[in-house]
DNA sequence: CCAAAAGTGTTCGCAATACACCCATGT
DNA sequence: ACATGGGTGTATTGCGAACACTTTTGG
């Protein structure tokens, strides 16, 4: 959201160097944006929040807001989504999207606003933050870019922009076992990579390649239990080589 | 760079909804900085500018400046690039790196920057804008990256993720024949690849990929004049379709 | 024994690489 | 004739897709 910081007064630090005008610029304020994604029920989703107050009043929009006078971007990034969500991240784990400064994109004021991208692990269900945020809901990415759920602002962009990313992170990083649980099977991995690119892939295909991969996942003694109608156990993995120890 | 805007008044627009509370975020200063980068002599380089004035005065940084009030991000880039270099590109030519907000990357004031990437068909030298840049040159983009030659603020560190992304893009989108003049041989793009990524490329396998990658590029009838030493004259190729009139 | 799921083997085709070779020009 | 650079042919290799097959469990 691009709302709710309690308010602060402030001044420009004193002293400012010489030939510095402080009329030369405009003032703007800058907010971040964070698009949670999650893999729940073969189904990517993001966190949204329901707006309490105009504009948009009702609507659906990103967590986020103002980025505070001695703090970093990823840091405000972070701070907001505990705040209005509950959920903490490490600000390493924050991808940057992108920046938005359409003059008219909040028709209070001159905001340029920061994406990040985050990523969490299998949320059954929205968590409801401390924050002045009157809603929270994991919504299907699909029901936001096929435009069933119109977003706030220009955050229908930034989802766009966020998925796009994650799709290509998907592929180069090994980004896909931060969706699964510290230890998962293939299958699991394999469902991660097909929610978010839209794809079936081939199950022995898969399996090769992501085991093949050196470094990418270790497995562990431990097997999964079998499932209702039977099938051999599936052996659980862990994220990383077996000395990196996380 | 970061300063150099002419003075603005500005207030926020009129009327304020109800509930908005002007105190309730920091004003921070936006500014813009640009990435340049062409290639010349089978060498990549940017273009950069002495800064005039305190802090690191003296200093070489990236062309910038203020955004203004009423102008969008990447409007805001081509403008200063303009204003700073004489160097006009279309929006639509400029990438954006990313955003820059560490809250003592300024020591002046907070200051976030949106950082461009643009790409300039082979200036052999490096114009001097209207503006109040003091001294503008192009630089190999190996200096800056050895250390041999420092840069303000956090610009170094700027310049390498412009680079790894033009790395990254020359692969996907086919921005090579942004650094060719309109009319161009098979040799030329393929120096441009050479420049970017640091490695020899096949000459024979270069042809074949470019040639045959449909809607690339499409041959004209016109043949480059030949070298000193002889040699069988090569073809000159156009970008795009032959169908497409840009 | 059969169904279901995990995991392996095998084949095929494409695309990148290496490099030999032919073509067109200047000296 | 020879050097120089443009452009094509061809063999090899590696990798991903498709899919048959084996293994291990529950009913």
């Amino acid at each position: 959201m691009d709302t709710d910081c309690p308010p602060a007064e402030r001044r420009w630090p004193e002293p400012r160097p010489a030939g510095y005008d402080p009329g030369a610029f405009t003032p703007f304020a800058v907010t971040v944006d964070i698009v949670l994604m999650t893999v729940v029920q073969r189904q990517l989703k993001l966190l949204l929040i329901r707006r309490g107050r105009p504009p948009y009043e009702g609507a659906w929009a990103l967590p986020g807001g103002f980025v505070k006078p001695d703090e970093d971007l990823a840091t405000a990034a972070a701070r907001e989504l505990l705040e209005e969500t509950g959920i903490s991240t490490t600000t390493g784990s924050l991808r940057q999207i992108g920046s938005y400064g359409d003059p008219a994109r909040d028709p209070r004021m001159r905001v340029v606003t920061v994406a990040y991208g985050a990523v969490a692990v299998r949320l059954e269900e929205a968590p409801r933050g401390g924050s002045d945020a009157a809603e929270a809901e994991l919504v299907p990415v699909a029901e936001v870019q096929s435009d069933r759920l119109p977003l706030a602002f220009d955050h229908r962009r930034i989802v766009d922009d966020a998925v796009d990313r994650l799709r290509a992170d998907l592929e180069t990083t090994g980004v896909a076992h931060s969706f699964c649980p510290p230890e998962f099977t293939v299958r699991e991995l394999r469902e991660v990579h097909e929610a978010i690119l839209q794809t079936e892939l081939d199950s022995g295909n898969f399996q090769r390649k992501v085991t093949g991969r050196e470094g990418y996942i270790t497995p562990t003694e431990r097997r999964a239990p079998t499932g209702e109608r039977g099938g051999r156990p599936a052996t659980l993995w862990r994220a990383g080589r077996p000395e990196d120890a996380e």
